[in-house]
Formats: C-alpha cells, structure tokens, sequence
DNA sequence: GACCTCGATTGATCTGCATCAAAGCGATGC
DNA sequence: GCATCGCTTTGATGCAGATCAATCGAGGTC
C-alpha cells in the first residue's frame, strides 16, 4: 500500500464532480487512512454490501454491473435497481444498507468514505443538485419499472428489459436506438427474472419465443441483435418513442 | 384577485424551507403575476396534470391526497406515487409532466412558479439539499413498492398497502405503529388495484378473506381498523418490524 | 315512494405464469 | 477422451388471479 498522495483532481471516473484527495492507491482499510476516495474492484458474484450492513461509503460505478436486490425471508427476491457505470451507489445520512448490493460482473467502483463526503457535500452546494439530478433520474426509471411489474404480461416485460438495456448501452456509446442494435446480455436468465419479477422458466421460454417471432437474434445464449428497435418498442408496449429514461 | 403581497416567510405548509414571496392570494393565473408561491385546490377526482403536459410549476401537498399514475395506451394504468401532505410534486429541470397527478379527495397545494423555484434552489444550497432527502426517500418507497409489485401475493399486496397507510397515518400524528390502528381509507378499490398491480375484484375478494380471517374490521366499507398491527405486517410479508419507509 | 348512479361484492370460468421435473449445452478440469 | 458444474431450455401439470357477469347497497334526485 502506498502513501496517500494528497492532490487536488477533477475526478474523471464518475459523474459526481469534486476534489479528489487520493487517487492512487487501491485500499479497503479506509478506516486507516485518510483517504476520501479510493477505489475498490470486485470480482462477479461478489458481493459488495449486505443488506443492514454498516454503510462506510458512497460511490459510484466507474467499470462492470452491479445489482440492488431485496430478499424476503422466505427467499423470495426482487432486484430493484442495475447498476451500470456512472451510476451511484448509497444514501448519504443512511448508515446502514438497505439494499443487497452485487457485482454480476467484475467491478471497479469509485468510493468515497462517507463522512467527508457529506462534508463535502454541504461546504459544495453543485453536488447535491448533482445528485439529485441523478436521484431524480432514478425515481424515474424506478417508476418506470413499477409500470413494467404491476401491468405489463411476461412476453412485453422480457421486450422491454431487452430495450432498457439496448437503451443505456446506446447511450453509453452515443448512439441513437434506431434501426438495429446489437449488445451483450450481461445478466443471467435467473437475475433478469428477479428483475422482472417471473421465474427463469418464463424468462427463458418468451426469450425463445422472441427469437422465434424474429424480434431479436441471438449468436450463443448472451449475444443479442435486435433487427428493429421499433418492433422491439412495439413489442414492449411502449408507445413509439416513449419514455424510457433509464 | 387582490394585488401581490411581497413578504419573506418561512412556508408553514411544506417541507421545503423557502423565503416565500406571496402567501396571500389563490389563483391559477400565474403567468401574469410576479408571485412565486401561491396556493391551488382541487375537488376529488378533478386532474392536477396530464402526462405531456407544460409544468410550470412545482409544489407539495398541503392537504388531502393525489395519486401519480402511468397509463399504456391500451388503458392499462399503474399508480407510481401516492401523494399524501408534505409530498413534493413536479421535477426541477424538467419542463413536462412525466406522469398523471390526479386529486382522489379535496387537495390543496403550495405551489411555486417552476423557474424561480429552480433559481432559488441555485442561490440556497439547503433547499436542494432537502429536496435531495426527500426524492431519496420517495425512491426507497418506490422500491420497496417494485419488491410488493414483483414478488407479493395479492393477500401480501392489500396487507402491504393497509401497513403502508396504517404507518403515514401514525406518522402523521406522531403515533406509534404498534397495536391497533384505525383510519379511513381514502381510495376506490380501483385505486388501490391501480397501485398494486391487481384487478378490483381481486382487491374487493382479499379485503373480505383478510375481514373474514380477523386481520382488519371494517365499519362501512371504507373504515378500516387493524386490531393487531404485527398480525397485519406478517400477512404483508414483512420482517417484525422491517422497513416500510413511505 | 320509485328510480338512478356509482362503487363494491360475489360467483363461474378461463388462462398465463408458476411449479415440478428432466434434459441439453458449453466450459473447465482430469 | 470423459466427468462435472453452472446455466439454460423444454415439457407436463396446477393454481392464483384475470375475466365476464350478475347482484347489492348507499346516497342522491325527482
């Protein structure tokens, strides 16, 4: 481990613009070291908080997905949120999780020990709008999803998953999501059943009728083209361009 | 309509602490006047905005209740958010209604006109601050609703929502959840299908097994006592006390 | 009083998805 | 090569909740 190395940065890694104190060194013994931001990499499978758990961070996803799930004790579970990179992680005045927090892919986040970063957060008046700008988003794309689990039929959830992903990959990329897409499904058929809310039986068979129907391709069980986004949309239940602001 | 009332206030009404410009008059003609606060009140049923809408506006629940709903094109509607006092409306930066706000009993609002609230909150670092609880809060509701939504039998849903509104009602007058609860329930059945996922008639069907089992008593069909607050949360699913934070 | 309306209830039947069960398939290791 | 493991697909069956339909009851109006 090295010295912290106090310099003052824009941080390139997440959207959340601030004065960086230690961008070097990779580190989980936070509570040694005065630090504010450190970054942390996990392996898929991993998981990165548990739910009631003491919360010492925030941050942000910088590479990888993760998953925000809620498990009832009968086992029964619900994710409800997906992380992918620039998305942020924890609630400032919150010290415990409420949430299972899990890397499905290897993950690289980029933390910020909790304190000082409330800290920050009051003497720094543009991160809060920041985050509430990216708060609000979220709310967005929860209620979005609450449309998508209470109304929507198994074939137009699975549709709709397969465009929200499309969606966020395009605009990753700058792209538009017209005419074809094509992406890696980086979820498996038991975590987008969670996401969805259906078992993985169902997610498996409306995905072989998806491809059967000719709305999507598939080369191997996680390389999805989409021929047609629209289709895909229409499919979905949306309206043409609708609303999905994840 | 009387002339503008200039004056720095702290607003009584809504959680947002604000210098307020004019307390005084009620009107909907906002356009004209220099007033950034004033107060709106609509009759149950009467809509507060459509989806696509100009908002030009934005503001929080004085009293009564509102439901926010998304609706397909085919009908099928989901409420996203049920709007109880103190709730806060609309989206700073947005200039669209994203959902419909439809008044369910006598609403009145404290209202701000959209672009000096959006100053405001540049020139007051508290207020997005507080704001930024608030939509963290509405979040942790909303995903608590995706696991009700996603995973919960239609018993588990009518319990979840009784605890859901058991607990605001307590909140509101500073009770305890524990024992017996006694409110009015201030939705249709339709309401209260729109907001789980659910038909009415499943809705009116579980109400009458949860009154038959002795878990709710009902006096007409819209007062509502729980005799046992920890018998109604198991029915929900819920850990002992676990964490509905609506 | 009779009549209407609007929400709620209750019944009968149907169906989409869950559940239970058995293979299939690609990657990894021996 | 074969065995194993994790993930996925496919099949058979059952049930929770949707759908269709009739009735009820509390106000309100004439």
């Amino acid at each position: 481990m090295s010295a912290p190395q106090l310099q003052a940065v824009q941080c390139a890694d997440c959207p959340i613009r601030h004065r960086a104190v230690c961008a070097k060194c990779n580190t989980d013994e936070l509570e040694t070291l005065d630090h504010i931001k450190y970054y942390r990499t996990f392996e898929a499978g991993q998981p990165v908080i548990w739910s009631g758990d003491a919360m010492s961070f925030v941050g942000s996803v910088v590479s990888g997905i993760a998953t925000l799930t809620q498990t009832m004790e009968d086992g029964r579970t619900q994710m409800v949120g997906l992380l992918l990179p620039s998305d942020f992680v924890g609630r400032p005045g919150r010290d415990t999780a409420a949430y299972n927090v899990v890397a499905t892919t290897e993950l690289v986040m980029c933390c910020f020990r909790k304190k000082p970063f409330e800290d920050m957060m009051v003497e720094t008046p543009h991160i809060a709008q920041r985050l509430l700008e990216m708060t609000l988003d979220e709310l967005d794309a929860a209620r979005e999803w609450m449309l998508v689990l209470g109304r929507k039929t198994a074939r137009e959830k699975i549709a709709s998953l397969l465009a929200i992903i499309a969606r966020r990959e395009a605009s990753l990329h700058k792209e538009t999501v017209k005419g074809e897409m094509v992406f890696d499904l980086k979820l498996t058929r038991e975590a987008m059943a969670d996401y969805l809310g259906l078992t993985l039986e169902t997610v498996s068979r409306q995905i072989s009728a998806l491809k059967k129907d000719g709305v999507i391709v598939l080369q191997g069980k996680r390389h999805v083209t989409v021929p047609d986004m629209q289709r895909l949309m229409e499919e979905a239940g949306d309206d043409s361009d609708g609303g999905f602001l994840v």
